[in-house]
RNA sequence: GGGCCAUUAGCUCAAUGGUAGAGCAGCGGACUCUUAAUCCGGAGGCUGAAAGUUCGAGUCUUUCAUGGCCCA
């Protein structure tokens, strides 16, 4: 086949093709030219016995570098000492080029870091002119010896240099990089050749889930996989994907979490278990939410909320130590170490445990509003919706102008919020979530008030957590909580409600919800309940965003930024 | 869903309402130690799409598309 005729017909119908059509075409003649020679310009008879990675070729290197490990300067004899006349074989992309008429440089990048290849035609001879098969971007292997030049730089001295894989496409500007924040998600392939610091993202991403599954299975948890596709909806308060079983004729959700199968098991009598899996919600897309995303789930027999709160804070402080492990290991250590100085946040100090109620009521000092305020919140909703008089305007409106602090609260915001609510309990979470959880980070400081800490905010209202077990002592409230990082949610986690009786009546409350228009509600799972009325030991279980996690810890301003491929619309056609 | 902003060469960016430019990449040439090499010379565009205002629109207006940020 042709190169043209290769090519998608939609592509070649104006004629005038532009830059980039010229680009391809030459690169495609290169790769015709490379043929002809005999030679395929897509090998893959690569003989990799004698390849050098090119981390490993760099610690060979390390006692004839000269200076600091950062400069890259190297000792000519002490190179030519270490290395002698041994033949090396470096493999990888080239990303650089400079000429010299009879001697060039390339830059070769491979999966562990980039050399030099010093090419010179009084050494390769003949073969000098396969170069003019090379472009930018292509796979190429290197034999020869190992030098440093003149100026220092670790090379290898090129006596035989052959193209691998030819690259059609070119790459983005070498200098700029690829920014266009849309391209770089939609051919993240290419954004992270163009800029490597996006490939340590993903490598800490990998080592943060390492790190958790290692810190549970440490502990004696058994990993477990649960079904991604559900026939009822449970698990959260969130709207499921649908799809549908052909043989089966049979409607399915994608989950929305992995809990109730998970607290099965613990009725089969697994003690501690978890899972890290994916799970979809269809929902909004923002900067904290994709479609898809990770979540990690861990249940534990014979534990509270509160023994969940120890080992959470032993948990993120064992998976950031594993963090900066392996990003050592990777030699990405100055890449951790700027992103612990950048966190607004810290691990080391003992987290803050809050009642809400208790985060509602200091919230309503630091602003100088009335703590009485929790108790009226009724009053604050007030007008129902289509009512002419605002009572409620008239009780918030000399609150709100009273502290700076006061005007930063989104009064407006949080009195509809408050008016969409069924319940004293639920208002009570909407006053928490507008009144106490956008300051949370400003409020719980580190000792020396340089960082925020993470709070844990417990006791939640029992209409807001339909799994969650009761308080004993109040029933209004559950054993729950969640933990805040920076002011933004990470961790959900309670004592897992085992009366089966109880578990009805809330799923049947929920169905009632779904029945009164609510989108966001759970079907009622008989087979849930029956699994409960075998008995499920007393257990608390804990929910984390491992997309979150990897944010906080990488200092991503976006969930786009640790996930590979998040989803976008499909690229516009023509 | 609402507000603001962006969209110009493969990439990164310019251009009072008056002939669309540059750097990198690419192409041709020179060059045996470069580090974003340098120098010389070509080439590369339906300015996101569609309508409108105007003698004249990359620029002004409207709609749409896609994306970003903030809010819900």
């Amino acid at each position: 086949m042709s190169a043209k005729d290769a090519k998608p017909a939609s592509e070649s119908t104006t004629e005038g093709a532009g830059a980039e059509d010229a680009m391809i075409h030459s690169r495609r003649q290169k790769a015709e030219r490379v043929r002809g020679r005999g030679e395929n310009p897509f090998a893959n008879d690569v003989n990799t016995d004698n390849r050098i990675r090119v981390a490993d070729l760099c610690a060979q290197a390390k006692g004839a570098l000269v200076g600091s490990e950062s400069e890259h300067r190297y000792d000519i004899e002490k190179v030519q000492a270490l290395f002698g006349d041994r033949v090396f074989v470096v493999v990888g992309r080239l990303i650089a080029r400079r000429g010299f008429g009879k001697v060039v440089f390339l830059r070769v990048r491979d999966g562990s870091g980039e050399v030099q290849f010093f090419v010179k035609q009084d050494v390769l001879g003949e073969a000098f002119a396969v170069l003019e098969d090379l472009d930018i971007a292509d796979f190429v292997q290197g034999t020869g010896t190992v030098i440093a030049t003149q100026k220092g730089e670790l090379s290898l001295l090129v006596s035989g240099i052959r193209l691998l894989t030819k690259a059609i496409r070119p790459l983005p500007d070498k200098w700029h990089g690829l920014t266009d924040v849309d391209l770089r998600y939609r051919r993240r392939y290419i954004d992270i050749v163009a800029n490597p610091e996006v490939a340590a993202v993903f490598q800490a991403r990998s080592a943060i889930v390492q790190g958790l599954r290692t810190h549970l299975d440490e502990q004696g948890f058994l990993e477990v996989e649960t079904p991604t596709l559900h026939s009822i909806v449970g698990g959260a308060a969130a709207k499921p994907f649908s799809t549908h079983h052909n043989a089966l004729d049979l409607n399915l959700f994608l989950r929305i979490a992995p809990e109730l199968y998970l607290k099965r098991l613990l009725v089969a009598g697994f003690e501690r278990v978890y899972e890290l899996g994916r799970c979809y919600r269809n929902e909004g897309i923002s900067t904290r939410h994709n479609p898809e995303f990770t979540m990690l789930e861990f249940y534990c027999a014979y534990a509270t909320y509160t023994t969940l709160m120890s080992m959470t804070e032993l948990l993120l402080r064992a998976v950031d130590e594993h963090l900066a492990k392996r990003m050592q290991s990777l030699n990405l250590q100055a890449v951790y170490e700027q992103w612990v100085t950048e966190r607004a946040f810290t691990f080391a100090e003992p987290f803050a445990r809050v009642p809400m109620k208790v985060a509602i009521e200091s919230a309503l000092a630091r602003a100088g509003v009335p703590v009485e305020a929790a108790n009226r919140l009724k009053e604050i909703a007030a007008p129902e919706v289509g009512s002419e008089q605002d009572p409620g305007a008239a009780i918030v409106g000399p609150w709100a102008k009273s502290s700076e602090r006061s005007r930063a609260i989104d009064w407006g915001n949080f009195r509809k919020g408050l008016r969409n609510c069924d319940s004293e309990g639920e208002r009570s979470f909407v006053a928490y979530e507008y009144l106490a959880e956008p300051f949370l980070a400003a409020d719980y400081r580190s000792a020396d008030g340089t960082k925020s800490i993470p709070v844990f905010i417990i006791d939640y209202p029992s209409e807001t957590s339909p799994l969650a077990r009761r308080k004993d002592g109040d029933a209004t409230l559950v054993d729950r909580f969640e933990l805040f990082v920076e002011g933004r949610e990470l961790c959900n986690a309670f004592s897992e409600l085992n009366d089966p009786d109880d578990q009805a009546e809330r799923f049947q409350e929920q169905v009632r919800k779904k029945a009164r228009g609510a989108e966001e509600t759970m079907d009622y799972d008989a087979d849930y309940v029956r699994a409960l009325e075998h008995g499920m030991p007393p257990a608390a279980g804990f929910g984390l965003g491992v997309d979150r996690l990897t944010m906080m810890l990488t200092g991503q301003p976006s969930i786009r930024d640790v996930i590979a491929f998040p989803l976008l619309r499909p690229e516009a056609q023509g």
